[in-house]
RNA sequence: CGGGACGUGGCGCAGCUCGGUAGCGCACUUGCCUGGGGGGCAAGGGGUCGCAGGUUCAAAUCCUGUCGUCCCGACCA
């Protein structure tokens, strides 16, 4: 926070005051670093670039990876592991590769430490190593290494791996979640007899982080292709999906790529095929990371911090007693609704803490807690509670008995997630313009209007190309529903 | 990597121009009153001012260097 509470309170009076401050209006990007630390999610570690993901942090990160994995492994993908450490030489197999990683790897080149002369840790100079590693930025060539010696006929294709671990790549300006040093993510490699096989594997893929955007994260992004210029370096083609976040800037939420032969190639991935000749194989590559949770923030949170959709919701009910002098018998009965809960499978934060109520409601707000439940004696008495959904504010709050509420959460969250849902398209949606002039475009962004500008490839160009440059835009992506007609211009992370 | 800003108790800041050994708000501790969208009163604990040099009788304040953070840009498989 910039200012202090104090201040808050006198520049913004008791009803409009918000929990986060700057407000997403005043500064976006302060905002969403404020919503992370208010939230507990994660903060800055020793380390240049670098997060520590906090308990509740790494919580959300779970249940993405829970959701995720279980839709790879129902598109037959097998997870393994490959190691953290890549030689050079192998980083050097793809031309294009290497120009578009080489630069910003770190990499290792002793293997030991010694004393030096003033008596500090330094490398030791004889455990210099003959070849250098550097630490995966991706993990196509150690991969494509192994494929090459598990594959020999078109009968051990197709092999489909994927592998759930860190990745460092040195970026000059890293942000919490967006871009940070070391990531986290999962990274699938499949290899296929064809090209056809190949290509359709990549858009099955990038239709599996679709379904999870849509389901789970309750954002509905803009699926569709790179244009060249934006491609992974060494893919024959990159598919993507771009969600538009709250101040109109875009999020590459994922990419799946098209590899064609050039890894089959400089990997030597071959395999002697029915008609008893060698041929390349066509591998595809697909990559979903803690970017996303950057993106979940920043496409859902308000000015009083963090909102979760249920299904990405470490709690979905926070349970506050409302007490005052002896407690015990609302804090029992609190227990009971937990536990009913619970069995339901809801999975539940109960606050029974000595603070005072209205700490613990900012508290389960802030963390974007779906529900937030409060029970106070009356209401006790009366076998009722009351319920405010996060998303909706205090406005929605509800009054029924006990029995309705556990009879009905289930269907309340599922409304909260597919109206959350709801929200993202429309917004993502209202925010695509359609132009047909550079010189439109060119106004709107000066205007610092908000969203994506939809324009012709037509204009595709020298001028299109100053343009961008001139505002800092790219080419988002050819969205699939325009069938490669059209490219969305805009401002991303 | 270029431009800008900043690093002072857990957090947010003031003090620095005119050097004299540190202050405020929040948080924290204790007590009492309170208790359904950030309550009140009172008494307390905690920092040598990012780091390293230099100038000086004396440095958070001046000088040099360095590390780190944030924003904008470049970059971003």
């Amino acid at each position: 926070m910039t200012n202090t509470q104090a201040q808050q309170k006198q520049s913004a009076g008791k009803n409009t005051r918000t929990a986060i401050t700057p407000t997403r209006e005043e500064n976006f990007p302060e905002w969403f670093q404020n919503v992370i630390k208010a939230a507990d999610l994660a903060e800055n570690s020793p380390v240049r670039g670098c997060m520590v993901i906090k308990p509740y942090g790494y919580a959300i990160w779970e249940l993405i990876q829970r959701a995720l994995d279980d839709k790879i492994k129902d598109v037959d993908v097998k997870n393994a592991y490959f190691p953290l450490l890549i030689p050079l030489s192998f980083i050097s197999r793809e031309a294009e590769h290497v120009d578009g990683f080489a630069k910003e790897c770190a990499v290792v080149t002793h293997h030991r430490l010694e004393k030096g002369p003033d008596g500090k840790l330094v490398p030791a100079p004889d455990s210099e190593l003959e070849e250098p590693f550097v630490i995966r930025p991706t993990s196509e060539t150690i991969i494509g290494d192994s494929m090459s010696k598990w594959i020999q006929s078109y009968r051990d294709l197709p092999l489909k791996l994927n592998q759930w671990c860190n990745v460092m790549r040195w970026e000059m300006r890293p942000r919490m979640f967006l871009r940070t040093t070391e990531f986290l993510w999962q990274e699938g490699h499949n290899a296929f007899a064809t090209a056809e096989e190949a290509h359709e594997d990549a858009m099955k893929m990038l239709g599996v982080y679709n379904q999870v955007y849509e389901e789970f994260f309750a954002i509905g992004g803009i699926q569709g292709e790179k244009t060249p210029d934006e491609r992974f370096p060494g893919a024959i083609n990159t598919y993507t999906i771009e969600a538009m976040m709250q101040d109109g800037k875009s999020l590459q939420a994922c990419t799946s790529h098209d590899l064609g032969q050039n890894f089959a190639k400089s990997c030597d991935i071959k395999f002697q095929g029915e008609d008893g000749q060698q041929h390349h194989a066509h591998t595809t590559s697909w990559g979903f990371s803690t970017r996303s949770v950057g993106g979940l923030i920043m496409s859902h949170s308000d000015d009083d911090g963090l909102i979760l959709p249920p299904k990405l919701a470490p709690y979905h009910v926070a349970i506050i007693p409302i007490v005052k002098d002896d407690g015990s018998a609302v804090f029992e009965h609190c227990r009971q609704l937990a536990a009913r809960l619970k069995a339901q499978g809801i999975r539940v934060h109960l606050d029974l803490s000595d603070s005072r109520s209205s700490d613990k409601m900012w508290s389960a707000i802030k963390l974007g807690i779906p529900l937030r439940v409060e029970i106070g004696q009356r209401e006790m008495d009366e076998g009722k509670l009351s319920y405010v959904r996060r998303d909706l504010g205090k406005d929605s709050k509800a009054i029924v008995t006990g029995d309705e509420f556990c009879g009905t959460v289930q269907k309340v969250l599922d409304q909260m997630q597919a109206d959350m849902l709801a929200k993202s398209t429309k917004f993502t949606r209202d925010h695509i313009f359609d132009m047909k002039s550079l010189a439109e475009v060119r106004e709107f962004f000066k205007a610092d209007k908000v969203g994506f500008a939809r324009i012709d490839t037509s204009l595709f160009g020298a001028d299109y190309d100053v343009l961008k440059k001139e505002l800092s835009l790219s080419s988002r992506c050819l969205p699939f529903e325009d069938e490669g007609r059209k490219v969305l211009v805009g401002k991303s992370y």
